[in-house]
DNA sequence: AGTTAGCACTTGAACCTTTTGAGTGCTAAA
DNA sequence: TTTAGCACTCAAAAGGTTCAAGTGCTAACT
């Protein structure tokens, strides 16, 4: 009896290490892990009995699983927990990928909504899993309104958002325009529409509003609504997700019932925000799924929040079947998110050579 | 030897009911109908024998074919070819359908981006296939450029484009902005750079503008990298699906391989394009996959060009398996499309009862 | 006490055979 | 021209057998 259930207990440094070797191999297999493979080719020196009593004791812990009494192990969720809490060894990228994120990064500098994307794509594309990225958008609120006549019917409507970014709307209506009544409407709006929510608009203020412009009164509501669209589309944030063709090459989702699930899961894109709400927000997180959980079994979830200013404006993560490569996985998320938090606070630009 | 070959040839009116109920059947059940199945449930007036023989021509004659000798038949591609072109009843949209559509054209009146893609996942709920919005864009030039100073180091680049839109960028630079030299800028952008695709940008036009702003050259780099990417990016189209999941549910795609395939399909998004630009611009088109060409077998995507102008701007459609409920759609498909362009081209609100 | 060889046991996967039944094509009669 | 009837075909379902991987346990060994 010497196994306890107490996560990341006493586990002998041979356990540790058997465990370790059947992670890894499932994780490059994808197939049940047995004794006798442990002995020959992860070079294990100990005879498959010994391992086997192991094993056993790994299982009755709660590390592994038999998907059948003459299959060999699998890792189970804890299993892979623990992996990645505390055997697993730190992947290094290669110089190649490290030049390939420095490249995108160079060339996207400059749109937040773009960068994550690219970042997207590529993560996609070195790990060969899923990937996701996600705009996470707090409520704005405008600071500032300006303008921009454009011709007798149009003009663009620029706001200064509470976050460091502007929105532009272009309005149309069917009364003619001038610098003047324009820049008039603007005024109005400085006045009454800063710091407000869409829900602070009240029809007073609109009637107020257009009882001041007198005979431009038309101008008002196309320019509310303009405004509205640009506060309210400003809180639904917004989940990608990059290389979802991957997931039909894992034999784990090889059956329908299995995409299905896993596909139901990626088109609710609200369960994703969650996650990274529940988040911690200054490192990398890994969901790792259960049987029981809305979250798809066999299935898991790495990602790394975006913050600036201690905000949380969205993250880049992986999503994939839980046998991943947790360590490149990891490095390549972690490094992509500390490059790009550091050109959004205004940092240097990343050299080829830095790591 | 009543049956010919050529298309849309000579068939009986007992040959053509036949056909239809076949086709109608199986659309609605995915399986392969029999004799016996027509006689009971299609009550076709003749015995299951006479309807053999007919079935066995039609086989002959390419519009039938049989999965294997004692399994019953399923449309050909030339079957649904000519059961769309010729056989088809055209569905009638129900009233809360309409409703739905007009709810939906009516709140996104005003961005063309917006108004396409919420169409086309209405149009995913509507018929449950999966949908398909491009947005198709010609390469396109700035006709004006001006500009706002949002602060000390940035402003924001505005640009009339040769379309209809205004396209905004946001410039940065470590130069303290004012109003002057923003305006003199874009002064020399509207002298050099109207017009003009991205390959005209030559060396020698930024360094004619470096000179003439002085001691504010540095602002040149900036801006006309945030042009580059106005014209730039206005020429990728794009593709977007909605509804991907639909797919999962047909039996014809149950299974991995298909699934992958038509994955893959989904994935080559110039595809979409390529059949937009080969398309007849003023009506439905329906494409059915077959065998040998790249279009993923038993498949079918059916869509509507967007046209503005006589110049094709987008399109919505729906891809499914090819036993698709080819009315519903149609009709779905042509009568958002015909909103849609009566919208952009400035005509009325749909009203709640027309049609 | 810890390790290992050996062996009986379990069990899914692979393969083969049989059965079933839906659906056909054809013939001969109406 | 239509239809009843029947022999035939063939995939899918059901059942059975074999195979091999992998286990747990016991007994022997260090």
């Amino acid at each position: 009896m010497s196994g306890e259930l107490i996560y990341g207990g006493p586990l002998s440094e041979r356990k540790k290490r058997i465990l370790r070797s059947i992670i890894d191999a499932h994780i490059a297999l994808g197939e049940p892990i047995g004794s006798k493979y442990l002995v020959t080719s992860a070079e294990i020196p100990f005879s498959s009995a010994t391992i086997r009593n192991e094993m056993a004791e790994l299982t009755e812990m709660g590390y592994l699983e038999q998907p059948h009494t003459s299959a060999g192990r699998v890792p189970t969720q804890l299993g892979y927990r623990f992996y990645v809490d505390s055997l697993m060894e730190s992947y290094k990228l290669t110089a190649t990928e490290i030049v390939a994120l420095n490249n995108m990064l160079k060339s996207k500098i400059g749109e937040l909504d773009t960068i994550i994307q690219s970042a997207s794509k590529l993560v996609a594309n070195l790990t060969n899993y899923t990937s996701v990225a996600i705009k996470a958008s707090e409520r704005e609120t405008v600071r500032a309104f300006s303008h921009m006549v454009l011709d007798e019917h149009n003009f663009l409507m620029v706001m200064k958002m509470s976050g460091e970014n502007v929105k532009t709307k272009q309005v149309h209506t069917d009364i003619v325009l001038d610098e003047n009544n324009v820049s008039r409407l603007m005024m109005l709006f400085n006045a009454y529409c800063v710091n407000v929510t869409p829900d602070d608009i009240t029809y007073s203020t609109i009637v107020k509003m257009e009882s001041a412009m007198g005979s431009a009164a038309a101008l008002v509501s196309p320019a509310v609504k303009a405004f509205y669209d640009a506060v309210a589309t400003s809180t639904d944030s917004n989940v990608k997700f990059e290389g979802v063709n991957k997931l039909l090459e894992y034999p784990e989702f090889s059956s329908v019932d299995q995409l299905k699930r896993v596909f139901s899961m990626i088109e609710n894109k609200e369960d994703f925000l969650d996650m990274l709400s529940n988040s911690d927000r200054d490192k990398i997180n890994v969901f790792i799924g259960d049987e029981e959980k809305r979250f798809a079994s066999n299935s898991a979830f790495i990602f790394r929040p975006l913050t600036v200013d201690g905000k949380v404006i969205g993250a880049i993560g992986v999503f994939g079947p839980s046998r991943m490569d947790y360590s490149k996985v990891i490095s390549t998320v972690e490094y992509l998110t500390q490059k790009i938090t550091g050109i959004i606070e205004g940092r240097a630009l990343p050299e080829p050579g830095d790591e």
